[in-house]
This record gives C-alpha cells, sequence and structure tokens, in this order.
DNA sequence: TTGTAGGCGTTATCAT
DNA sequence: ATGATAACGCCTACAA
C-alpha cells in the first residue's frame, strides 16, 4: 500500500469501493475563502437581514463560483423538516394514476418539497416496507392514491404521526383528510344521459365488490334508473376488476344473455376498452348495437373508436387540491377534510339513441 | 405568554405554526431505557457480531416496542450515502415514461433506495430547480428518462459528480451510461411486415426533427423500402410531435394526397392513435383501406380497433435495467456502457394486406 | 453586524 | 463486548 498523506483527506475507498472522492464544498469551507465565520455565510445565504449586505453578496459570490450547494439532509437533521413527501401508489404505470402523481409533483415541486414516489403494487409486504421506508426518511407528510389494499398498513401511517391525505381512497372512514370524485352524481349523470337516449336495458360493468368507488358509482345508476322507473335487472349488474381484460370477460357474459343490454355504463374507461373489445369480437357495432360509456376520462378516451362518451375526473387537478391540502396540514393550519371534486359528463360517439 | 418549562423540551409550536411535537425516539432514548451505550444499540439494530447475542436481543426489543425508526437523514449526513435516486422525466402523464418509472421504482425500493420523482414538463427553469434540488438532497445516482430537452441542463447534472444513467435518450453523446431501445432494427421490422404484405406506398408519421429516436426509426423504415426496391416518396413523410393530435393532423395532409399511402409507419402508439381517428373521420377503414402500425406497444395497443400491429419496447425492464446499471455506478463498479434492449414486432389486425 | 458554542441523530474510531 | 468521543453540515441561541 502506499502511503496515505494528510490526516482526514477525503479520497479513500469506502468498503463497497465507492469512487466518489471528493466532498462537496459545505458551509464552512465558503467561510474560510470568504474570511468570515460560518453562521455568517449560513445567514447570507437564507437572505437574513442581519448580514452586511456588501458581504453578504461577497459570500453568495463565492458559494456560487465554488458551486456550493446545500445540504438539504443536514438541514432536515437540525430543522427537523425534510420538506419531502411520500407518494404511495398502487402503480404509477396506470393512466388515472399518474396523472394525479403529476399534479401532486408539479405542485410539491412548486412549493419547495421533493417527492418520494413508491409503487405498493398492491403488495402487503412491499407495502410495509414502503410505509417503513417513508417513516426513515423522515417525510414530513404522505400522499396515498387509489389505495385498494386491505386497510393493513393504514395504522402504520397513522403511527407516523405526520399529515396524511388520501386520493380516492377505498376505505372510507379510515381517515380525515382526502380528496375525492363526486361518483355517485357522475355516474347518475351517466345513466341518465343513457335513459333519455331511450334506453332500457341498461347494464352496470363495476368493478369488484366493495369497494367505495364502485359502490358509489353502481349507487348513481341505479338511482339514475329510478327516477326513470326502470326496474332492475340483477343479470345486468356485472362485475369486473377495472381493467379490460377482466371487462371483456364480464361482457361477454352480457351479451349471452337472452336478451342483453342496449347499453353499458362501464366502471371506469379501461373496463369500456375492454368492454368495446368484447362487443366487437362478437361482430357488433358501437353505438348503433351497443352503448357504451365509461368513467375518468383518460387520455385515450378522446381515441377510441368510436370516441368515448364518459365522465371526467380532473385528476391533475385532484392531485394538486390533495398536495395544497397537505402543504396547509404539515404549516400547521386547520384545512378541509373531504374535500369533492364535480364529475363532468363527456359525451362523445359511442352512445347512442337505441334503435 | 405562558411559561416554558423544561429546558428543551419539544413541544414548541416553530414560526410557522408546526404541531409536530413530540420527538421521535432516538438511539439515544433505546440506550437508555436498555442501560447501554448508544454506539452499541446502533450496532445492536445493525445487527452487527460484536455485540452480545442477549444484550442486542433486548435493544431490538425495546426499540420494536418503542417504535423507533431509524432516521435516514441523520445516518446520511454521517455516511455520505442517501440511498436515495433522483428521477428526472419529462412528464409521468405518459404511458411510456410511467411503465419505466415503474420499472425503475419497483427496482430502487428491492435495493433499498428511494426514489425522488421529479417531473420536469420540458420547462427549462423546472429542470434547473429539478438538478439544484436533487443536488441539495445528496441524491446517490440520477436516471433521466426520454429527454427531450435543449441538452441546457445536462451540464449541471454532470457538476454533480454522481452516476448518471439515461433511458432512451435523445441527446446521442452527452453522457456515457444509457439504456435504448434498438429503433432501427424495430422500425425496419415493421416497414418490412408492411412490405411483405405487399405495400408499396407506405408513409412515415415521425416526431419532430432531430430526436435521435425519431431519426433511427426513420432510417430503419427507410432501410426497408431500400432492400424492397421502393423509391422515396418525399411526400409520405410527415412529421408529428409523439401525440395522437398532432398525428392527425399529420395523417389529414397524407390523407390529402393525390395518391395517399396504403400504409403508415407511425413514430409511436400514441401516434397512431391520432392516425386511426383521422382515418375513421374520412371514413376510411383501417386496415381495409390503409394498414396503420404504431411502436412502443402500450398498454392501449391491445385495445384499440382493430388491436394495434406495433413494436414493443420492454418498459419496465427497460427501467429495471437503467436501475441496476446505476446501482452497479454507485457501488462504484464499472460497468455497461450502452445497454440496447431489443424491439420485438407485435402482429395485431391493424396491418393487412393490400388491396 | 458578526462570532462562539452547542446540538440535531447517526456512524466511526478509538479505547477499555 | 462495550463505552467515550468525535465527526457529518447545518441552524440557532447567545455573546460580543
Amino acid at each position: 500500500m502506499f502511503d496515505k498523506s494528510s490526516g482526514k483527506a477525503a479520497g479513500s475507498a469506502s468498503p463497497e469501493g465507492v469512487k466518489r472522492v471528493f466532498r462537496q464544498p459545505s458551509i464552512k469551507d465558503i467561510a474560510r475563502l470568504a474570511r468570515v465565520s460560518h453562521p455568517t455565510v449560513s445567514r447570507a445565504l437564507q437572505n437574513s437581514p442581519l448580514v452586511n449586505p456588501r458581504t453578504a453578496e461577497k459570500i453568495r459570490k463565492i458559494a456560487a463560483e465554488s458551486g456550493y450547494r446545500a445540504s438539504a439532509v443536514a438541514r432536515g437533521l437540525v430543522t427537523r423538516r425534510t420538506r419531502t413527501i411520500g407518494l404511495v401508489v398502487t402503480t404509477v404505470a396506470d393512466p388515472f394514476t399518474s396523472e394525479v402523481v403529476s399534479g401532486i409533483e408539479q405542485t410539491a415541486n412548486d412549493h419547495g418539497y421533493s417527492v418520494f414516489l413508491a409503487d405498493s403494487n398492491a403488495d402487503p409486504e412491499r407495502e410495509r416496507k414502503v410505509v417503513q421506508a417513508f417513516a426513515e426518511r423522515r417525510v414530513d407528510g404522505i400522499i396515498v392514491t387509489s389505495s385498494r389494499v386491505g386497510a393493513l398498513y393504514l395504522p402504520m401511517l397513522s403511527e407516523m404521526m405526520v399529515p396524511i391525505v388520501l386520493v380516492n381512497d377505498q376505505h372510507p372512514g379510515a381517515f380525515v383528510h382526502s380528496v375525492m370524485i363526486c361518483n355517485q352524481e357522475g355516474s347518475r349523470a351517466v345513466a341518465k344521459h343513457l335513459v333519455e337516449l331511450g334506453h332500457r336495458r341498461i347494464a352496470y360493468l363495476g368493478d369488484k365488490f366493495g369497494y367505495q368507488s364502485d359502490t358509489e358509482r353502481y349507487a348513481g345508476y341505479r338511482e339514475a334508473l329510478d327516477a326513470a322507473g326502470i326496474p332492475l335487472y340483477p343479470e345486468l349488474v356485472v362485475h369486473g376488476d377495472g381493467k379490460p381484460e377482466a371487462a371483456m370477460q364480464a361482457m361477454d357474459t352480457l351479451l349471452a344473455l337472452k336478451s342483453p343490454p342496449t347499453a353499458v355504463c362501464c366502471y371506469n374507461d379501461m373496463s369500456a376498452l375492454g368492454a368495446m373489445r368484447s362487443i366487437y369480437m362478437h361482430g357488433l357495432r358501437v353505438p348503433e348495437d351497443i352503448s357504451v360509456a365509461g368513467f375518468d376520462d383518460l387520455f385515450v378516451a378522446s381515441y377510441t373508436q368510436p370516441p368515448l362518451t364518459t365522465v371526467r375526473q380532473p385528476m391533475r387537478r385532484m392531485g394538486k387540491l390533495a398536495m395544497e391540502n397537505l402543504l396547509k396540514l404539515m404549516s400547521g393550519e386547520e384545512s378541509e377534510v373531504k374535500i369533492k371534486v364535480e364529475a363532468e359528463l363527456i359525451v362523445r360517439e359511442s352512445t347512442a339513441r337505441v334503435k
């Protein structure tokens, strides 16, 4: 071995052979260069009024030249606030979720917060790890979107003692703060739209049982039918899982009925995609033979053939609202508890007057 | 004001009125309870062999009971490694990107890393802020996906002295490590497929000029046509921007030609969506009148009407590869420089023999 | 207006 | 096998 000169010079490889050799400049390095004490540097960099403008200027110049970047980790240690939030999603690889995430991220960023993204993949073990990680990272708050999991890890979350906001939660009552779409009103609107087109055999192609949003959307559907004096045909209520594949199968069973529906209210756009696929594979046409409606207004809803009638959720805005809500909570303000955003019926070409 | 008792008790409201009152237990609290020194606690919790199994057990029990969570921020300060990576995307609200992000996140998580997600929104100012934030957060590495920005902030990135991996970079040569799809081969495969179906007037509906992936896909298209002895019809080469809207317009111009194409190679699936929409709006059918092919094999490609012939990019796996590559780099290993993953032709029903 | 001293919660380096 | 002690980089009294 060669001799290692000069005391505690950085540069020695770590056990794992890490290459990062040179320390980033610290507040003390700047202080030395500027011939002041490091608290003065700290103050100058925070634009504190109690530092001479001239020296402040000099310090900032030196800091900029030396490529100084304040360490958020050191700051977080002393201030006990990391300006960091944790975001738990079932999976980002979902068009609904990713829009919400985008809205959250932009808003967080605008307010100087960074976001830890964690994909639970609906795996309980993973969820445990994710929450644990967020706790150790000392996030200042947490947002959970469309949690479909058995409320298993929710107690862990509340133990963390940080504010939590839920987006489209499937576990009513488990937490206080949430942003939700008006499921029932939205669903009632599409169903009513179909009724007004003269349909009477209107199917409901739902999500799995027990999810709040499915329950609410089903309620809206029933409401519209009741209002029109249409009886409930139990065989017209089927269930998928919110994804196209399962919806195809559900639609297959509807089409196998002696008297199939003339219209279908789908739980969401993804289900509608599957429903339409099934309809085409049976040699039928949308909307000539069957009307199809979705829920969400995903980007793709405008580009299906025919373009999909659906209920719009302002996903990005819901993300923004959730983050703004969380910001308030993190700064100690009390804020709205349950935020409800309105759903908007978007009529396109997948629904038509009954033959 | 009431008197504030007992020295440094937590609980005083911060200037912003923060509510978080009670400190989380620290290693010292555990030490006190276990009647050992805090380094011993540290060792026990790391399963260090140099601590008496009995005391270690006791310590772990106490830690668990008191809800102790090690502070990653304190640890990061001393170890100079945060086990954190920064992930820059143009926007997560894009089906390609979100799949890649998902792959990255899962892999990171499996290895004990947390990921900071930042959505640059293709805004240079935002990009600056994002990179700055990552620098301050002391991330151990960075992944950038599908950067379409003027390499403006890339120098900032390299200044950070942390490993960087690019996914589907549009700036050839700017960085060393990357994961890319075989654009040219994939594109050649679809174009060849169309040639074999008897098409000779095959259009290319590309992305904006200057992006590497567009250039490469165009090259693949040309290659297939050249191989078949088909001349280049310049009017059959048009450009969108990778999204449906612009692709619709590009397709409109193709259809306005005296002699329109009988097939279209689209830059990506999103463009194919727009192209198909345009075709339908002209009263034509896919694939009877015009064959359409995409690139990416997004989830939705299976559910268009008709299902889309396309080139599959293993998006999730590309994310995984990028992260694995980054993990190696972060631990000081040298690793592969340019990883190329194979593209796979997926023939569905949007392409057919020419009439 | 500036400097000195101390501490945030860990890990690392010595002793013992 | 364990304990003292000193960092890590920053912020916040308090003193000057």
